[in-house]
DNA sequence: GCTTAATTGGTACTTTAGTATGAATGATTT
DNA sequence: AAATCATTCATACTAAAGTACCAATTAAGC
């Protein structure tokens, strides 16, 4: 920024600033930086859609990790019988303390098994667990 | 624009330009409209980008049939389409937070949505949200 | 007997989700 | 012109979800 003022402040201040109406050099002077503004915003956002359309949808990258690897962690996803019937109920919509409820556990279980599932999933989320597990054939559609 | 420059002359020109140093002053000026020039780009590409999102929707993209069943539970059940554009990157497993940045909106505007999504759908929670979408054809299986 | 893994439960904490309420704006309709 | 609706954003709050770390119990399996 200051590179840039002394810029103006070199090339153009002493050449123009009393040859042209004061009026219309600040005019054409706002209209440039605004221009510059409408630049670097554009540059900006470009580049923030390219990066969203080359990872598209975060679960479609993830399904797209996962299908490379479909057969391993089918065999190898290590998850067990209490796991799933958290995950089972999960899908269903419920919180984690209806769960607690209906499996007459606390939710302290509750919560811990679906912590172990979204590590195991790789998932971050229920919503996600959910969606993945039933593209991977963990849950029916 | 010649609006702009009148303003600039009425209000600081006269008041500013000799009582502060000339390079300080041009560089806050440029500063400001490089500034209003960002915040103009942001503004338009942020309705381009609303536009393009809508406008990729699944909710118009899937087949004239499924769309057509679809867009008939969408009108019973009074829902706009932003809130279905929130919905189904929901079901997504996105949070509140990665759909407020795909969408170009804040987090509060998510919230909304989400909230009256809800209300509407009669669910409590987003996984009963997209539970129940899928189930009643608002959302692909 | 010893080990391993699954299940259960806990504390303490941070993060995310969701509700209630209000308000500004732009587009559309009446 | 006035009313309506969709969309946006905000504050302030409560509730739920999720993480990290720890520990007791039980049922295999070696």
């Amino acid at each position: 920024m200051a590179l840039l003022v002394a810029f103006l402040k070199a090339i153009e201040y002493r050449y123009f600033i009393r040859q042209v109406e004061p009026d219309i050099y600040m005019g054409a002077f706002a209209l440039v930086f605004m221009g510059l503004g409408i630049w670097v915003a554009w540059q900006f956002m470009k580049r923030r859609e390219a990066k969203e359309v080359s990872a598209m949808s975060p679960v479609a990258a993830v399904s797209d990790v996962q299908s490379a690897a479909t057969e391993e962690v089918i065999h190898a996803l290590d998850i067990s019988q209490r796991e799933m019937d958290v995950l089972q109920l999960m899908a269903d919509g419920l919180s984690n303390q209806e769960i607690a409820d209906k499996l007459f556990i606390s939710i302290h279980t509750v919560k811990t098994h679906s912590s172990n599932l979204f590590s195991k999933l790789q998932v971050k989320r229920r919503t996600q667990a959910v969606q993945k597990s039933k593209e991977i054939g963990l849950l029916s559609q």
